[in-house]
This record gives structure tokens, sequence and C-alpha cells, in this order.
DNA sequence: TGTACATCAGTGAACGCGCGTTCACTGATGTAC
DNA sequence: TGTACATCAGTGAACGCGCGTTCACTGATGTAC
């Protein structure tokens, strides 16, 4: 989107996207707005023209992340119908998927320390994609005996701490990434291993 | 540690604690040296004695951290012998109890950015402590068949994994804090699931 | 026990910096006639 | 088609702030004699 003299054209979307790179670059706390819009080739003053202030920047970056989010998780979750299995163990991929994928978004998601209930908008993306990964596992639910079944939003609590641990921990040069396994191996053996341990999975694969 | 006079007596640890406590209120990024000079009564100047500047306090707050952490999972891991199962099982448990019990170092280790080869000590102590869990992974892989055995590395990384999901998600009121599940009963439950995933507790528990 | 002196932990003033935010303004755009 | 005018996106200067860091200093402590 060049920029075209004195009007900028699209600068709202300008500014998300160079937040968003400067999140991925220097971290949440390396993001400030000046440097946002200097990057989208303009004054710090314009930024108030299109939004609140600097939180609330982060806050239009973490809810285009959700919407995102939400959607490659709802595309996983269909691509693996009609079996209940076969979408959860999606689910559980696509979510390390967007962190490689959309790392800025990520992280002002994650880490950014923003409260999902900062503005309404971002609340209601955030449930919207925690509602995809729970009817993945509702459903998958149903596949366990009722006897022995946990309740849904336990497991999906599972896999999505798994998940977030490993982004955490196995992707970037964190604190384990000197491990000899990459984050998509450690994520799909750990599936594995869990869904086994639910019933779900033949014991020997 | 009370202040006496003109000099502190112990200001380096009363810096770290000052450290600590403001990482756990403000965040990682709230955190400023100025301040936690302020709140140890003396100059921010003075911090200039005892550190080489801002970065250097937070990496000896993540050194200590993962001496204590280190020290935990130790006692938890001999708190489980002879028994593999529970040694393991006690290394995840302490953990989470880490990250409750001590946050601010927590935030710190994890969440401060700090690079664990920042300074040998702390790349040591940071040795250490994966260590552990990484001896009661071996120790419990011999009770696997070899023949289906996964590398014990891998099934240490999958406890970390889950275990820092759980806390980071969880706990202190981050994004799935809404869940009606406590993280210890999470925590729990999805080891539990897990091991039974590779066969080492009986399908039903 | 008393005095001189070396040590060095902490002071306080100063620095340059980049930050988020405000304000009166200017100039490009698009619409009404 | 041409002109007058309203709109409003972006400017640029200014603000107060707290930051990390430096420096020459001061005064408390402890040791040698």
């Amino acid at each position: 989107m060049p920029k075209r003299g004195y009007h900028h054209g699209n600068l709202r979307e300008a500014l998300v996207e160079a937040a968003l790179t400067l999140i991925e670059e220097k971290g949440p706390s390396g993001f400030t707005l000046s440097e946002a819009a200097k990057r989208a080739g303009v004054t710090p003053a314009a930024v108030y023209r299109h939004f609140e202030g600097r939180e609330d920047l982060i806050a239009e970056a973490a809810r285009q992340g959700y919407e995102i989010f939400a959607d490659l998780m709802e595309y996983a979750y269909e691509t693996g119908q009609p079996s209940a299995l076969a979408s959860f163990e999606a689910t559980g991929r696509a979510y390390l998927a967007f962190a490689r994928r959309y790392p800025g978004h990520y992280v002002a998601m994650f880490e950014s320390g923003i409260s999902i209930n900062r503005t309404p908008e971002l609340a209601m993306a955030a449930n919207r994609a925690s509602g995809v990964l729970e009817k993945a596992a509702e459903q998958l639910s149903e596949h366990i005996p009722p006897e022995k079944r946990p309740p849904a939003a336990m497991f999906s609590a599972h896999i999505w701490a798994m998940s977030h641990g490993v982004v955490e921990l196995f992707t970037r040069g964190g604190a384990g990434s000197r491990s000899p396994f990459s984050a998509e191996d450690l994520l799909e053996s750990g599936i594995g291993v869990y869904l086994r341990g639910l019933g779900l999975v033949p014991p020997d694969g």
C-alpha cells in the first residue's frame, strides 16, 4: 500500500501491519507507537486519528490475530470431518501452524499482556476461537464410554496447554530449543500419546 | 534486612528481592532498575556497585530461580523414589508448585526474554534443572518395552510443555482462566492421561 | 585504647534519549451548486 | 465543466516523564599502628 502524498490512503491497516512486524522483531515490550508510526511513514500524532492510543493498537492487532486463528482452526476442523479424531488432531496442528505463520499476531494475542476483555470485539473473536476447539473436543468425547469420559472442556484444555507449551518452549529459540526434536514432531507425538491415553487410538501406532 | 544508615548491609540481595516483587507485580517489562533501587531504599546509581546494569540484575534473579527450581525438582524426584512413575509425576507437579510459589522467579526465568546463555552461572543453573526432569524421564523409559519406547528426551519435553502451557494459560488470570478446572486438576489429569497413553498406568484409574 | 588512614558503598546532580500524548495548524480530497 | 467550500487526515512543534547510565563526591566502616 504505497503512500500517496499528504493522505496515506489506508493508514489504519498500515499501522497494524507495522505494529505486527515490530512485535515480531522486538517482542511486545519492544513495540512503540512512535516506531510503528515511523514505519508507516507518518507522524506519531497521526496514529490518534485511527486509534485511541498504544494499547488500542495492540488490541486491534490481537483481534485480527484471533480472527485468523479462528478461521484456521475452523478450516482444520472441517478438513478432518467426518472423523472426530482427525478433526481434533487437525486443530491441534493448526495451533502450531498459526504460531509459525503469524508470529506477530501470536505474540500480540498471548504474550503482550493485553486483556481479552479490553474490547467487546476482541472478546468475541477470542471466544469464537476457543469455541472451535471445544466443539472438536465435545464431538470427540462422544466416542469415549460415558462412565470413564472426562469433561470435554478438560481435554480441550490439555491439548491447548500442550500446544501452547510446545510453541513457547520449542520454537523461536526459547528455553528448550536445544531439543533434538522439532516442535512439530513434539506436538504430533505428544498429542498421539495423549489420545492413546484416552483410549481413542489403538495402543500400537 | 533493615537499612542501617549510610551503608545498607545487604543491598545486593535486597535489590534482587525488589526486582522479583516488581516483576511479579508488573510483568517483566514493568520492571525498572530505578524503581527497584527506590524500593530497596537506595539511589539508582548504587545499583551499579553490585550489578553491571538492568539486564544483569534480571539475570541474577533468573539464576536464583533456576537454583530453587532445580532444588524443588530434585526433592520431588527423590520423594517419589524408588518408583520411577511416582518420581516422574512428582516432578511434573513440582513445576506448577514452583510457578505458584515463586511467581517473580518464574517470570524472570521464562517470560523476561533473558537468554539462558547470558552468563555461565545462569546456563549452569538452567542445565541442572532440566537435567532432573531428563533423569526422571530416562528412568521411567526403562519401564517401556524397548521396541515401542520413545526417546526419554521426548516425553520429558511433553511433560514440560504441558506443565508450562497450564501455567501460562490457566494461572494468573490468563487467556484460559475462565476454565472451570483448577490448574492443579488440569495438570494432574493431563499427565495421568498422557502416562496411560505410554502404557505406564492401568487403563482404568 | 586511641588515632590516622585506606577502602569502598552509597549520594545527588546531571546527561541524553525516546516515549506517549496534546494542540493549533495545513493542505488534500470530494461534494454542492 | 468550473468554482467555493466543508471535511478531516496528517503535520510539526511542544510537553512532561521516567528511563538507564556517568561522574565526582562524601561519609561510614574497619584496620594498622
